[in-house]
DNA sequence: AGTTCGATCGCCT
DNA sequence: GGCGATCGAACTG
């Protein structure tokens, strides 16, 4: 049920495409993956880990299946996924869940949203519902607090595929991937 | 419905 | 010291 360390060693666009349906699963509350970004290791100068490593981006080339979350604008925290073998960078934001459990709880941490489809359709929006902060970075999503899980029953959709949002460097690459007909991503 | 703009701070040059 | 992998309020039309 919980998606096993093989299904991130892989490279970083199959595991975002493969993310997609995927359920994210923090205490009570859980969402279901409906957009999400890659940040490669080589070649994207968008990617945190074009620069090397440092301290922050160190997990980005540390073993697959753990969290990278960092903040975003001086105020929002964002959750990556860490894909590829170790040692390689490679990683997936998540951008947008749509609430399959704990929406009350959801709610009561994101005040500001005006429906539920507004609770977590954004990077900042789904760790603020989620509970998730920089205390996670680094947790392994394979066991403990923060999972990442096979959805419960079989979830057939198809893709899109598009340019990142929100950022001015290899703003052209396709790597963009949302569940096609979601009402909950974060732009149509 | 679409655009503009301020908030706020860790990170890297 | 400058700049974001953002959000939401305020404003316009």
């Amino acid at each position: 049920m919980i998606l096993p360390r093989a299904f991130y060693a892989r490279p970083t666009v199959e595991v975002a495409r493969g993310l997609l349906g995927k359920w994210i699963v923090h205490g009570e509350t859980a969402g279901r993956i409906v957009e999400v970004e890659a940040y490669l290791g080589q070649d994207d100068a968008a990617a945190h880990s074009a620069a090397g490593m440092t301290a922050r981006t160190r997990v980005i080339f540390g073993p697959p299946g753990h969290a990278y979350v960092y903040l975003s604008y001086g105020m929002h925290e964002c959750l990556n996924i860490v894909a590829e073998a170790e040692g390689v960078a490679g990683c997936v934001l998540i951008r947008a869940l749509e609430p399959v459990a704990g929406v009350a709880e959801m709610r009561e941490r994101r005040p500001a949203a005006k429906s539920d489809r507004e609770l977590a359709s954004g990077p900042g929006r789904l760790t603020r519902a989620l509970g998730i902060t920089r205390a996670h970075y680094g947790a392994d999503l394979t066991q403990g607090v923060l999972t990442v899980r096979e959805p419960p029953r079989p979830d057939a959709f198809a893709i899109d595929v598009s340019r990142r949002i929100g950022i001015s460097k290899a703003a052209e690459l396709p790597l963009r991937f949302t569940i096609r007909g979601s009402r909950f991503i974060s732009r149509g």
